[in-house]
DNA sequence: AGCACGCCGACT
DNA sequence: GTCGGCGTGCTC
């Protein structure tokens, strides 16, 4: 041991994918001094017995003072994996959002490219004739992985000798090993489904049989027709989507033959590469006049501003504009980043830009699979291919050489802010950021831009382009409100669902067009309560009412994934007067088909699609006119672009309107305005029907007058009034601890500290409207930075008090979060 | 984040 | 008398 401190001359820096205040070192050889650069990543011991993957920062020759260093187990690159810029943009990240660099590097290094030691290592594509090139104690694991996955900690004991890394890393090379697929993001391959004619039937004398016994069925003969013609001696199975297309029949006619045996069905898995999203129909369309002069303008305003904010109503056209703007970059050699809300919400976008820029395409989220993660960085370090990422908040994190555009799409979104785990930070404030480090410019689009977005606009810190004019001179659709309480007095109304609104959607069918029934999801899960005594079931383990799931006949927690068989009387009373409250789209669905029996719905909300491809799959049904109407939740709204819509249904807009936050009302309306923008995308003008209990509310006329200029100044005077973000700064902190008197204790002890240390205010501390989650109690505390306190100068307060907190036995076993700009 | 060490309650 | 709960401290 004493030797190695002795002998060491070098050492490294590196940072460790944990939340460790600091950075940790290392004693490397001269030789590892020489090639080491920061950046590059080495496998280190930890602990006892851990091993995990760092990221060097720095090299040196300060040998540490206070402890003696303990080398490191391996390089694993031949070059750095993540750029000096990225290093930069971490720490960054860490102080800005207070949290610490490591929590920063779990979050963006796709997990392939972070071996520790409970990784699952899976035997690789490598054949048995081709194990030569493996070592003896490399064929030895070969063979081991034949029996189960190993961890390196089983690595180790199999070869009797510590050092594994380069030896897994060699093995990973030549495709011995590859990294298995962690729990929770199962790689789902796509898959269509096929069908063909039950082999019972394909010899001609037993066909014939078949069609005699569908001779009153001609619906059902036209698909066998159609199957039988379309198959071929050596591919028997057909597409069901082929023979949808071929003789329009729905999956319930198709569902009959196989359940009669007639037909077997099958899936096969489709290739998921970027181009397995369908290349769009429309065709590469010249700039109208209108966008021609916003891509001026906001070429223009990129002269003397950096960050440029895009105005443009609903179907105005913003994609083509980003299009030409991302052409101009492709020839220049640069990279773009093209931020999403929602990667799963924008397929069409995908599309399109696959449609223009081919292979330069790559998308980027983190619900893809660990592999295709993996392969994208390495594409866009190399800088050669993925010049234009289309991803989620995530994608910022990607190592970019040549960055010069940051297009945020939907600037407004709230889904660009992380909130759980650390970091929590927001893409589009941190794009701006990261587009300043790398002399990039940035593109803030959104038909209803955030008031942070806005007023920086008009303070002149960013440049402002609108586009006003909808394409191909779609007009506007008309807005109209409903009076709930009117139709309850005059009895005009069946469970959600108001005569003029019934009417509406039997007008719209009639005219052979469709539908979308948009209710909001927050506060609207359906529970089960007991009429007798008023009980209803709680999760054992949080502090909320369980949810009532039809299609399971459950009932479960949203927070924990406690759930419990429908019970049939009260657990509380016993008597048997359950009852379900609440409305949730399940319910408007059922209501739907009770009022229009004959119409094809669906529903779309995060619990009915599980998974990227049923989302897709609900899409295309909807885009083919498969369905009529859609009914769904925020996910409808998002980036679809659909011809035929000419009515769009808002179930209740008040308990939107009424939801306890600052933002409530720039939230419904920016909600209110992009579901509105979904009607009527085509020749004719669309029609939006909101129901609601406050038909006068300054928001809703605002909305119907598509006004955001007078949304824009209503706010603003508020959150002056009330100085509230933009014109005051928040940190809000969250104490979790398993005893209730904890957190009550520390957060108490915490707040008080903050008060003295500082003038402004601090709110709280208060339970959050969900106290418990998983036996561990929460507490909240919202502190506001004035416009006399920077936020900088408040972190540091906050940091100082959460230092002394520390140094405090019996606090520490409640842990502390800090949420900078909680919005 | 893990993991070991250590101090208090319910079991053989 | 031990097993095991989780509070506390440490990891280069």
């Amino acid at each position: 041991m004493q030797s190695k401190k002795r002998n060491s001359l070098f050492f490294v820096d590196v940072i460790l994918p944990l939340a460790l205040p600091k950075a940790y070192t290392y004693s490397i050889t001269p030789e590892e001094a020489i090639t080491l650069k920061p950046g590059f990543r080495v496998a280190v011991p930890f602990g006892k017995q851990k091993i995990y993957t760092a990221i060097v920062v720095k090299i040196h020759s300060l040998a540490p003072q206070t402890y003696s260093s303990k080398s490191i187990a391996a390089i694993m690159d031949n070059q750095p994996v993540i750029t000096q810029n990225q290093l930069e943009f971490w720490s960054w990240i860490a102080s800005y959002y207070m949290c610490t660099q490591g929590e920063v590097l779990r979050a963006c290094l796709p997990s392939a490219l972070m071996i520790e030691s409970q990784t699952l290592l899976e035997k690789g594509q490598l054949k048995e004739e081709e194990t030569h090139v493996l070592n003896d104690d490399q064929f030895l694991v070969f063979e081991a992985l034949d029996k189960k996955p190993l961890t390196l900690d089983e690595v180790i004991s199999i070869v009797q000798f510590k050092k594994v890394m380069p030896l897994i890393l060699d093995m990973i090379e030549k495709g011995a090993v590859t990294v298995k697929q962690q729990i929770g993001e199962k790689f789902i391959p796509k898959t269509e489904r096929y069908i063909k004619i039950s082999d019972n039937y394909q010899k001609e004398e037993h066909l014939s049989l078949l069609f005699n016994a569908l001779a009153k069925a001609p619906k059902q003969s036209k698909v066998i027709m159609a199957l039988f013609s379309l198959q071929t001696k050596q591919e028997p199975w057909v597409s069901v989507a082929e023979v949808k297309k071929k003789t329009g029949c729905n999956s319930g006619l198709i569902r009959i033959l196989i359940d009669k045996e007639w037909v077997e069905e099958t899936y096969r898995e489709v290739t998921r590469d970027v181009n397995a999203y369908p290349a769009s129909t429309s065709q590469s369309n010249p700039l109208t006049h209108a966008q021609q002069i916003a891509l001026n303008e906001i070429n223009d305003s990129w002269m003397s501003n950096d960050v440029v904010l895009f105005e443009g109503v609903t179907s105005s056209g913003k994609t083509e504009v980003y299009i030409h703007l991302i052409e101009e970059q492709l020839k220049a050699g640069n990279q773009v980043l093209y931020l999403v809300p929602e990667i799963v919400l924008t397929p069409q976008v995908v599309s399109r830009l696959v449609a223009h820029f081919g292979d330069n395409v790559s998308v980027y989220h983190s619900k893809f699979s660990i592999h295709e993660r993996t392969e994208v960085w390495k594409d866009v370090l190399s800088g050669v291919k993925s010049k234009v990422i289309v991803g989620a908040r995530s994608a910022l994190f990607l190592p970019f050489q040549k960055l010069k555009l940051i297009l945020v799409d939907e600037e407004h979104e709230n889904s660009y802010k992380q909130f759980d785990p650390a970091p929590r930070y927001h893409a589009r404030d941190s794009a701006i950021y990261l587009a300043q480090t790398m002399q990039a410019k940035v593109l803030l689009g959104s038909a209803t831009p955030s008031l942070e977005s806005a007023e920086n606009a008009r303070n002149k810190k960013y440049g402002w382009v609108k586009l006003k004019e909808r394409f191909g001179g779609v007009s506007l659709p008309l807005i109209e409100t409903i009076d709930l309480k009117e139709a309850h007095r005059k009895k005009q109304i069946d469970g959600m669902f108001s005569t003029p609104l019934i009417e509406a959607i039997q007008n719209t069918l009639a005219l052979n067009k469709q539908i979308i029934l948009f209710q909001n999801r927050r506060g609207y899960a359906p529970i089960l309560e007991c009429l007798s005594c008023g009980h209803s079931p709680q999760c054992t383990q949080c502090d909320v009412t369980l949810t009532y799931h039809q299609t399971q006949n459950q009932l479960r927690c949203h927070y924990c994934g406690y759930h419990i068989p429908m019970p049939s009387q009260c657990h509380e009373c016993g008597m048997p007067t359950l009852t379900t409250k609440g409305v949730g789209t399940q319910q408007i669905e059922e209501q739907v088909n009770r009022l229009f029996p004959e119409t094809q719905t669906a529903r779309m909300d995060w619990d009915s699609t599980r998974g990227k491809w049923s989302f897709d799959k609900i899409i295309s049904a909807f885009s083919k006119e498969e369905i009529k109407i859609l009914i769904g939740t925020q996910m409808v709204v998002k980036g679809l672009d659909f011809k035929n819509v000419l009515l769009v249904g808002v179930i209740n807009a008040d308990q939107s309107l009424n939801f306890p936050d600052f933002r409530a009302h720039e939230r419904s309306f920016q909600m209110l305005c992009q579901v509105a923008g979904r009607a009527g995308r085509s020749d004719q003008k669309g029609k939006v029907l909101i129901q609601t209990y406050q038909p006068k509310h300054p928001v809703l006329m605002q909305v119907k007058k598509h006004d955001f200029d007078g949304l824009y100044h209503t706010q603003r005077t508020e959150r002056i009034q009330y100085q509230y973000p933009p014109y005051s700064r928040m940190i809000k902190v969250t104490f979790k601890s398993r005893q209730i008197e904890n957190v009550n204790m520390a957060s108490e002890w915490y707040a008080n500290v903050v008060k003295q240390s500082y003038c402004g205010s601090v709110l709280g501390p208060v339970f959050p409207p969900v106290s418990r989650v998983k036996n561990i109690y929460i507490k909240h505390l919202m502190i506001k930075a004035d416009q006399k306190t920077t936020l900088s100068n408040l972190k540091i307060k906050l940091t100082k008090a959460y230092q002394s907190f520390q140094s405090i036995p019996g606090f520490r076993s409640t842990k502390v979060a800090f949420d900078v700009d909680p919005y």
